[in-house]
DNA sequence: TTGTAGGCGTTATCAT
DNA sequence: ATGATAACGCCTACAA
C-alpha cells in the first residue's frame, strides 16, 4: 500500500487539477469528454484503485452494513448471511461479518469495532445481548436491527412459538404424551419461545410437564445426540422429540440408530428451520421451516429504512411452517403404560 | 454517524491540544498521569470512539486482511473461516469476508472491492482465478494467499491427490473394480486434484478407465443425490462411489436409499472432508479428512509474514487422512460380470 | 468546463 | 510534558 496511485497523480499527468480528476471518476456531465477520457485512461494505465478510507472520511457513511452472527458454522445463519448480503448488494452496501460465538463479550467487541469503523448500520443475529440495545439511546449511534429477538423494537423473527406449537400439536394428534424438547439455551429468545410454544400445547392437551423431559443442548449434532442418550436413559423415556434445530435433531437420530430404536416406528423426532439438509436424512426430517433467507433479506430492508431515517417501522414475524416427512409417526403401541403419565 | 464525538471534541473539554487526546488515549508514557486520566474519563463520558477510518488513512494500514470464500453455506468453507479468524485475532488482524458465490466475475469483483478498502492482505479460497493471481506483480499490491492453489507460490493446501488415493486405493483393495468419481468442477484445482488421484490409482491397478464412471456435481446435496442417481441408471453401475466432498456423499447416500441400495452391501460410499456430520450419517461415513481450520490457520500465518515483508515463504502442503466407517465394504457378490470392465 | 481552498478525524514531526 | 502544524486521499462548495 506505500505508494499505490491517488487522484493527484492522476492530476499531474494530466494537466489538470485533481479535483477535476475526481469529478471525471465519478463520470461527471461537467467535465468534457475528452478530459474524462484521457483521465480514464491515465487512471487505468497508473493502476488507480481508489481509497474507499478516504472517500468515507469525507462523505461521512462507508456503504457498508456489519453483521454479527454466532457462528460461520451454522447451516441456518448461513442461510440469514445469504439473504442480507443479497438486500445489500441491491441497495449498494457490502456486508462486514463478524462471528461472536455465542460469547456475549465478543459480541460486545464485535460491535464496538463496527463503530469504530463507522458502518452505516449493523444487524445482529442470535443475540446475547438482546433488549441490551435498547440503552443505545445516543441518537449519532449507528441503527441496531436484531433477528429473533421480537421484543426489540427493531426485529425480524420467526414465528417460533407458533412453529413450536404446530410441531407439538402434530406429535399429541399422533397420540404421543411423552414429548421432550432438546432445548439450546446459546440461542436465548429463539429457545425461551420454542419452549413456550412446547409448554403451552402440552398444558392445552392437559399433559402434565415434565421437567425430565426438557434437556439442554447446544444446537450442533454433538448436542443434540447427548441429549437424545440422556434422555433414552431415563427410567421411563419419551416417545417423541422436538429439538431446537436440524442439526441437533440430526444428532439425535443417530443417537436413536445407534440405540437400536427404529425411527419413528419406536421414536419420533421433529427438528426446526428445514435445512436443505433435512430432506436428505434417512429417513427424511420432518421438521419446521423458517426461511432464514427472507429473515436476512427482511432485516437488512428494515436496516436501510432505519438509515434513511424512517422511524415509523415496527417488528416483523415471519411464519413458521411444519413440514411432514417420515420421521414422524403413531406413538408406539404399549408406550405410555406403567407410570405413564396419562395412565398415572 | 453525523455528531459523533472527535478527539478535538475532547480536547476543547479537557483544555488540551489534539495531539495530547490522542496521545493518551493511545496510553502514550509521556503524557502526565493527571491530564491521561481527565482526558479517559472526559472520553468515556462524551462517548467517545475513535474513528478507525481516519487513523488508517494516516498510518496506512488498516489491520484488515480480506477473506474470500465461495459461499457461508459450506461447512468446509465455515471450517476455513473459523481458522483464519482465530489466527487473526491473534495477530491483531480483523476478517472482512466476501462470498463468490463461485463466479469469477463476482471474485474479481470482491478483491477489488478489498484493495479499494485497504486491507493490509487477502485470502481465497476455492478461487475460480486461480493463477490469475500470478499476474498481479505490482508491488504496491497486497499480499494474495490461495488455499488449495498448490501451483501459486503463496498457497496453503490439502494433499488431494494423496487423499484420492487412498480413498480408491481402499476401495480397490476391497475389491471393487467399477469405482466412479462424483465431480464438483466448481472447486476447479481441488477436483482437477482429486480426480487425477483416482485416475492414477486406477490405472496403478490396471484398471481401464470409463468416462462414463466421471459425473458432474456442484459439491451440494442435491448435485451429489442427481450425481448418483446418474450413474445408478447406467447399464452396468458401478459398485462403490467416490465423492468430491461429504455433501455429495450424503446425498448420494440419499439417492442409494431411495433405489433400495444397502451401503456398503450394495455399494460403497466414500467422501472428502470428514465433516462433524460425515460421522452422524447412518451408516457413518467413510471420508478423507482435511483440515480446514488448520488450512486456514496456515493461511492467516503465511499472510501475516507477506505483510511482514517476508519474501521466502513457500507453498504447503497439509496432508489427506482416509478415515474408515461404515460406508465402505467388499464388493457384493456378482458384480464385475457381464461387460464389466475387467471381465471384458 | 475547470481550478482553488478547506476540511473530514487522526497521527506524526517538529518545536517548545 | 505538551502544543502547533502538516499531512493522509478524497470531496465539495465557491470561484473563475
Amino acid at each position: 500500500m506505500h505508494g499505490s496511485t491517488t487522484i493527484k497523480d492522476i492530476a499531474r499527468a494530466a494537466q489538470v487539477a485533481p479535483s477535476t480528476v475526481s469529478r471525471a471518476l465519478r463520470a461527471d456531465r461537467r467535465i468534457s469528454g475528452e478530459t474524462t477520457a484521457l483521465i480514464l485512461r491515465l487512471s487505468e494505465e497508473m493502476g488507480y484503485t481508489p481509497s474507499l478510507t478516504a472517500r468515507h472520511l469525507v462523505t461521512r457513511q462507508t456503504n457498508t452494513i456489519g453483521l454479527v452472527i454466532s457462528s460461520v458454522s451454522d447451516l441456518f445463519v448461513a442461510d440469514v448471511v445469504i439473504g442480507v448480503e443479497q438486500e445489500a448488494r441491491l441497495h449498494g452496501y457490502s456486508v462486514f461479518l463478524i462471528s461472536s460465538y455465542r460469547n456475549a463479550g465478543l459480541e460486545a467487541d464485535a460491535v464496538r469495532s463496527l463503530h469504530e469503523r463507522r458502518t452505516d448500520g449493523i444487524i445482529v443475529t442470535g443475540s446475547s445481548i438482546d433488549e441490551g440495545y435498547l440503552a443505545r439511546t445516543d441518537p449519532t449511534a449507528q441503527p441496531v436491527v436484531l433477528i429473533n429477538c421480537p421484543n426489540y423494537p427493531y426485529s425480524i423473527s420467526t414465528d417460533n412459538l407458533a412453529g413450536a406449537r404446530d410441531a407439538v400439536t402434530h406429535l399429541v394428534r399422533l397420540g404421543h404424551r411423552r414429548i421432550a424438547y432438546l432445548a439450546n439455551p446459546g440461542s436465548h429468545q429463539a429457545n425461551l419461545a420454542r419452549a413456550e410454544g412446547c409448554r403451552a400445547t402440552l398444558a392445552f392437551h392437559a399433559l402434565a410437564p415434565d421437567p425430565d423431559l426438557t434437556v439442554m443442548g447446544d444446537g450442533t449434532l454433538a448436542g443434540g445426540k447427548a441429549a437424545a442418550q440422556r434422555l433414552l436413559a431415563l427410567p421411563q423415556p419419551p416417545t417423541a422429540l422436538f429439538c431446537f434445530n436440524d442439526m441437533m435433531a440430526v444428532g439425535a437420530l443417530c443417537a436413536l440408530h445407534e440405540a437400536g430404536l427404529a425411527v419413528p416406528a419406536d421414536c419420533s423426532v421433529i427438528g426446526f428451520d428445514d435445512l436443505e439438509l433435512a430432506a436428505y436424512c434417512c429417513p427424511p426430517l420432518t421438521t419446521v421451516l423458517q426461511d432464514g433467507e427472507q429473515l436476512g433479506r427482511q432485516a437488512m430492508g428494515m436496516l436501510f429504512r432505519l438509515i434513511q431515517g424512517e422511524e415509523n417501522v415496527s417488528p416483523v414475524v415471519l411464519p413458521a411452517t411444519l413440514v411432514v416427512r417420515e420421521t414422524t409417526g403413531p406413538v408406539p403401541a404399549g408406550a405410555g403404560r406403567g407410570k405413564g403419565v396419562i395412565a398415572a
